[in-house]
DNA sequence: TCTGGGGTCCTAGGACCC
DNA sequence: TCTGGGGTCCTAGGACCC
C-alpha cells in the first residue's frame, strides 16, 4: 500500500509513503467551454446535450472536429476527423466554429482555482493541470472532490481528475470513465486498472508505435509491461524504453510550476485550394512570415533556425531548414529565408499546406543593442511600426498591397496572447 | 464536400575538426 | 599502403501530444 488512510479514534489520519499527484482535465474542453459561454449569454440549449461539435473555419464545411458532445460521439464522431465526414455521421449535427480567445479565458478561471489547493501547479495543456498534492491536513479525495464540485458550480464545466504517485498514473487515471469523475491509479492498482487497456491507450504510444507492438502480437499495455527490458530497447531504441517504463508506471518527473523557455515559434495554413503558382506560395509565405514576425518581437526574442515545410495535394510532407548567421527576429528576414528554402525543394506540384518555423530561439537584448542597429535599422523601425498599428488595430489593419484582391490572407496564424505557459512535451 | 494548428523531442547521416 | 575514433554541428524526417 502506498496510501491509506488509518482511523484512529475519531481522527482520521492518513500516512504517506510516496507522491500524490492530481491531473485534472477539462471534459471535452472546447465544447464545455463553448456550452457553458453560450448558457452564460442567454442561449436556450446546452450544446453539451445535442449532437455538437466544435470545428470547422470560416468555410462552412471545411476542416476537421477540435471537440465534441457526448450525444455526437454516440453518432461515432471522433476527435480529428473531417467535419464533412461528421455531418454524413449526422446530418442535424450542430457545429460552431472555434474561439481560442474564450477557451484562455476558461482555463486560466480553471488554473486560477487550483492553485489554490497547492503551490505546485502545472498548467500541461490548455485545459489539463498537474498538481503536488502536499496539504497533510485534508484527505487528497476530500480535496479533489471539492477541487471538482467548485469548478463545476462556480465555472460550469465538469472536469475529470486522475490521481496517483506520479505524473504519468494520474494522467492515466484521468482517461478513464469519463465525464465529472475522480479515479485512482496507484501502483498496486496497475495489473488491474491499467494493463488490460489496449496498447493504443497508454501515453506516448501513438498511431505508428501500436501498428509496430500490434505487428509482434501487443495488444494490451499489460504485455508490454512484461516484455524484456532489453528487447525493447534494441527493437525500438528510446521511444521504446520510455513506453516500457510507462507501461509499468515507472515516472518520476516533477510538477513544474515555472514557466518553461519557449523553443520555437511557427505557424501553418491549410489552404481550401491548391496553390499551384510561385507567385501565390511566396503571398502565403509572407503572410506567414508577418505572423511569425510579430509574435517573435513581442517575446522579445530572436531565433537562429528558419524552417519551411511543405505538404503536397496528396498531403505527403517534406521541409528543409536553415541556420542563419546572425539570429533574426525580422519580417524581411524571415520572408526571404523561407523563400530560398521554398525554391529549394519546391518541384512544381500542387501544395495544400505551408508552414515556417523559428527556433533556436534566444533574447534579443543584447541582439538589439550591438548588431540590429547597424545592420537593418530601416526595417527593424518599419517592423515595430507595423506592429504597433497591428497590435493596437487588428491584425488586418495594415497590410502590403500585393495581398489586395489575392484571395490570401495578409496575416496567416494566431497565438499572440497568452504565449506564456509551457507546452508540454512528450516526457511529460 | 477530403485533410487544423500549435508545439516538443528523437534519430540518423554527413561534414568537419582534432 | 593500411584506413582511427570521438565530438559537435547541421539538416531532413518522423513520432507524439493537445
Amino acid at each position: 500500500m502506498f496510501c491509506y488512510y488509518r482511523h484512529t479514534d475519531s481522527k482520521e489520519v492518513f500516512k504517506m509513503t510516496d507522491r500524490i499527484v492530481f491531473h485534472i482535465d477539462a471534459n471535452s474542453a472546447y465544447l464545455s467551454w463553448e456550452a457553458a459561454y453560450r448558457l452564460q449569454h442567454g442561449a436556450s440549449v446546452d450544446l453539451r446535450e445535442v449532437p455538437s461539435i466544435v470545428g470547422g473555419d470560416q468555410a462552412k464545411r471545411h476542416g476537421i472536429v477540435l471537440a465534441k458532445s457526448i450525444p455526437a460521439k454516440k453518432f461515432g464522431i471522433l476527435t480529428g476527423e473531417t467535419v464533412h465526414s461528421a455531418f454524413e455521421k449526422c446530418p442535424e449535427l450542430i457545429m460552431v466554429p472555434p474561439c481560442y480567445h474564450r477557451y484562455i479565458i476558461a482555463s486560466d478561471s480553471m488554473v486560477e482555482l487550483i492553485r489554490g489547493y497547492s503551490p505546485s501547479v502545472q498548467r500541461y495543456s490548455v485545459d489539463e493541470v498537474f498538481l503536488e498534492y502536499t496539504d497533510k491536513s485534508v484527505p487528497f479525495m476530500t480535496a479533489a472532490m471539492e477541487i471538482s464540485r467548485r469548478i463545476k458550480n462556480e465555472l460550469g464545466f465538469t472536469v475529470n481528475i486522475g490521481i496517483s504517485s506520479n505524473k504519468l498514473l494520474a494522467k492515466m487515471a484521468s482517461d478513464f470513465t469519463k465525464p465529472d469523475r475522480i479515479h485512482t491509479l496507484f501502483k498496486e492498482e496497475i495489473q488491474d486498472k491499467m494493463w488490460p487497456l489496449p496498447v493504443e491507450d497508454l501515453f506516448m504510444v501513438g498511431s505508428r508505435t501500436k501498428g509496430k507492438l500490434n505487428g509482434r502480437g501487443i495488444f494490451t499495455i499489460g504485455q508490454l509491461a512484461r516484455l524484456d527490458r532489453d528487447y525493447i530497447c534494441s527493437w525500438l531504441k528510446k521511444p521504446g524504453l520510455l513506453i516500457w517504463e510507462y507501461a509499468n508506471g515507472i515516472e518520476n518527473s516533477p510538477v513544474i510550476s515555472g514557466s518553461v523557455p519557449l523553443k520555437s515559434v511557427g505557424n501553418s495554413t491549410t489552404l481550401p485550394f491548391n496553390v499551384e503558382t510561385k507567385d501565390e506560395a511566396y503571398k502565403v509565405l509572407l503572410a506567414i512570415s508577418e505572423m511569425i514576425g510579430l509574435r517573435i518581437r513581442n517575446l522579445n526574442m530572436c531565433g537562429n533556425v528558419i524552417s519551411v515545410a511543405l505538404k503536397n495535394h496528396l498531403f505527403y510532407s517534406y521541409s528543409h531548414q536553415k541556420k542563419l548567421m546572425l539570429p533574426t527576429d525580422s519580417t524581411n528576414n524571415i520572408y526571404r529565408t523561407s523563400i530560398r528554402l521554398f525554391d529549394e525543394m519546391w518541384q512544381g506540384e500542387p501544395l495544400r499546406n505551408f508552414s515556417i518555423s523559428l527556433s533556436q530561439l534566444e533574447s534579443n537584448d543584447f541582439f538589439q543593442l550591438s548588431l540590429v542597429e547597424k545592420y537593418n535599422k530601416k526595417e527593424h523601425l518599419l517592423d515595430s511600426a507595423l506592429d504597433d498599428i497591428r497590435l493596437r488595430y487588428g491584425q488586418k489593419s495594415v497590410y502590403r498591397s500585393c495581398f489586395l484582391y489575392s484571395g490570401i490572407d495578409p496575416v496567416i496564424g494566431g497565438v499572440l496572447e497568452e504565449e506564456s505557459y509551457p507546452m508540454m512535451s512528450g516526457s511529460l
